[in-house]
DNA sequence: GTGGTCTAGACCACG
DNA sequence: GTGGTCTAGACCACT
């Protein structure tokens, strides 16, 4: 069963989509694996403080993206295989270091100021 | 008078907030200026395809912020001092690296592939 | 739950003004009680043939100025005490009067005349 | 030359109609005669403390109601005749009236305790 | 279903 | 030309 425990809701994104991402980052690192089940909706969202409404929206669009597979009266699960994982992990980091790197020049800072500062923000080497 | 040539609107945070953070990151760089007067409503619309209240929006927040002021039937423009330009930057950088850090670090990713992948996004070191 | 039936739009004045004026009235004359239900966005602006938005705005200002309740997802309801009611019955009737007596003195109607006009324009005393 | 000594601005209605109210309120109590003189936009607007566009824009539509006639180089003029005045007269207090009527009887407010507080707001019987 | 927010276009007063 | 306000429609999260 994929766990919540990590998850904190952030800026201004809408819920749903902090889900799907939380999701799917963990599809990238292996912590969710091929087959998990996903908690069901009133669980997921008692557990987050959301509607389960917001929950059953970022269920359903995992399912269109052939993420997610449910059955009526089973619990939902997770399906993929490497490709989608590789394509999903291009596009999360794309995501990440486009946006960093253009707001970080746009403020004027350089290649190695940037560096440095990542490295300040991660902490120990992990 | 600012120029908004390099701005490109993005995924789905706010418009009104990407053309605020675009003029905070200008500041901060140091493009943008003390006293410089910003684009009128109607002109900024125009040029990014938005509405003119979107712009009013980024503008009466900046004012409310005191970085902006505005007067009826005259132009706006930035008012900004090192101080507040010392603020600024930090909460920018630390909105960004924070965010960043979380996401990769969830996607099971090193400090050290981090700055890899940062220093390979960044391009030619600036 | 309040009845907007005998609601017509009027001249000029904002249309947010006048919903909430027409519910001051209605506070004032006890045809609108304590806890007694708004109708929603949605009904109301069907209703009056407004844009939701508009009935928010009125909506919301009462609920600034303390005569209205509202929670996401549940309906909006009045909240008011005698002190209130005393004070914007005066309020109102201030308004009515003072712009009643400049425009006719300016027109160099007498306050006799004004009388018959008045009793004439209402009908039958109710 | 007519005077506007007496004018002031009032709620949130637009100026340039508040301005067209006051001409014809003193058209109908006969204090603004045929063939009398407008103060130019530029004298009227210092007067009143607004813009000269605001003025400019009362006279046009005045102009096109056929209540003024402007010259270019001289000075505008009032053209009334009875059948307008008369005409003009029961627009203002039907306006009025109805409002008047409307707004106190939504409040409750019975004929005869209308009539009392309208001798009472209007003061010695002029 | 509910209210909250974001984006959009027209009108007003002002310099 | 400028900024301020009113009206409008779509989307989001919640009961």
């Amino acid at each position: 069963m994929i766990s919540f425990s990590e998850f904190e809701t952030e800026d201004g994104s809408p819920l749903y989509l902090q889900i799907i991402f939380y999701i799917k980052r963990g599809l990238v690192a292996g912590t969710i694996a091929h087959r998990e089940e996903l908690p069901s909706r009133r669980v997921l969202s008692a557990l987050l403080g959301v509607n389960p409404n917001t929950v059953q929206k970022a269920y359903r669009l995992l399912e269109e993206e052939g993420l997610v597979e449910s059955r009526t009266g089973a619990a939902s699960f997770i399906t993929i295989d490497e490709a989608q994982k590789q394509r999903i992990k291009e596009q999360l980091l794309d995501a990440d270091l486009q946006g960093l790197v253009t707001s970080m020049r746009r403020m004027g800072i350089s290649r190695d100021e940037a560096v440095r500062l990542i490295e300040k923000a991660w902490g120990e080497p992990t």
